[in-house]
DNA sequence: TCTTGATTGAAATAGTATAACATCCACATC
DNA sequence: GATGTGGATGTTATACTATTTCAATCAAGA
């Protein structure tokens, strides 16, 4: 295992991402494929955010026939349903680890082992809505990426 | 003039980041060759986040000799500087509005006219920092992008 | 003058993403 | 069961963004 974040039982992040991802689409009549699974899989394979390209190769590497329409094709179903984001400074795409319910995301991104975690603090968008409404300016999406040292990287 | 945001003398924006541009450059002992200063007055040219390659397209009209890493090298410069910010949620560049200090920017982006303005609200910055140091995580360096829509483009 | 380091020029290539069109498949309807 | 319809996927090509590499040039100090 190549985390250098707490160790954790990831078959279980994968499982729980992987139901509530069937959980989500069934609810919503959307169809769960099984490109869109397995790229959702991939994504889940690890905490870091993984890039489009890392995910062609995977699904080629499954023996799949895959063109990088494919990849974008599942990421950008999943990103509608909520189900992975999009790091908008690396270019590449995380499991989303609270899908059921629209939420305005923040990530702590470490610079040293690559993982991501998702925060999702109210305060954080409200601090900006309530600047940018003062400029009479409406906020449809935030993109919200700190970069830094995690935890167990700072020790190391 | 295709701003939709509040009309103002563009050529004072231009002339004033060009003239600290200058003095920011001569206190640091860096230098602000012609290529350099000429992307930053085209990437001041306007208050839209501007793309690398629109750039290249404009010193290449100039009649200068230019390719990718020309432009690439003159942005890596002025970024360092503090002169000009990455929109990472549009691979573009835009002018820094307050390039004397350092400072943690947020951008308002909207997108019906592509306008973009910064804020440098501390706030914003330090409600990132809070909820990471609870996480055990160290910020070095913060990306707060907000798409909507602009003060003007709302009434039209 | 010499030399050293930064800057620029130039060609090639890597990495990210989309357009366009054909094909296939599931499902509803007849 | 045959047919039609729309969504999903396959396939090829291309657009857009960024970096690597090495050569040539220039500027400033010894």
């Amino acid at each position: 295992m190549k985390r250098n974040a707490a160790q954790h039982d990831h078959r279980k992040c994968v499982h729980t991402a992987l139901s509530t991802a069937e959980a989500v689409c069934k609810a919503r009549g959307e169809k769960l494929t099984p490109v869109r699974k397995r790229v959702l899989e991939l994504v889940w394979a690890s905490h870091r955010p993984v890039g489009a390209y890392a995910l062609l190769d995977s699904l080629r590497a499954d023996g799949r026939s895959a063109a990088p329409p494919t990849v974008y094709r599942a990421l950008e179903f999943l990103l509608a349903q909520g189900l992975v984001h999009r790091v908008e400074s690396l270019n590449a795409y995380l499991g989303c680890a609270h899908p059921a319910a629209d939420h305005a995301a923040q990530f702590l991104i470490c610079r040293q082992c690559g993982t991501a975690a998702e925060l999702e603090e109210t305060d954080i968008a409200s601090a900006i809505d309530r600047h940018a409404k003062r400029a009479g300016f409406t906020v449809e999406r935030r993109t919200v990426e700190a970069m830094g040292l995690c935890a167990a990287c700072q020790t190391a």
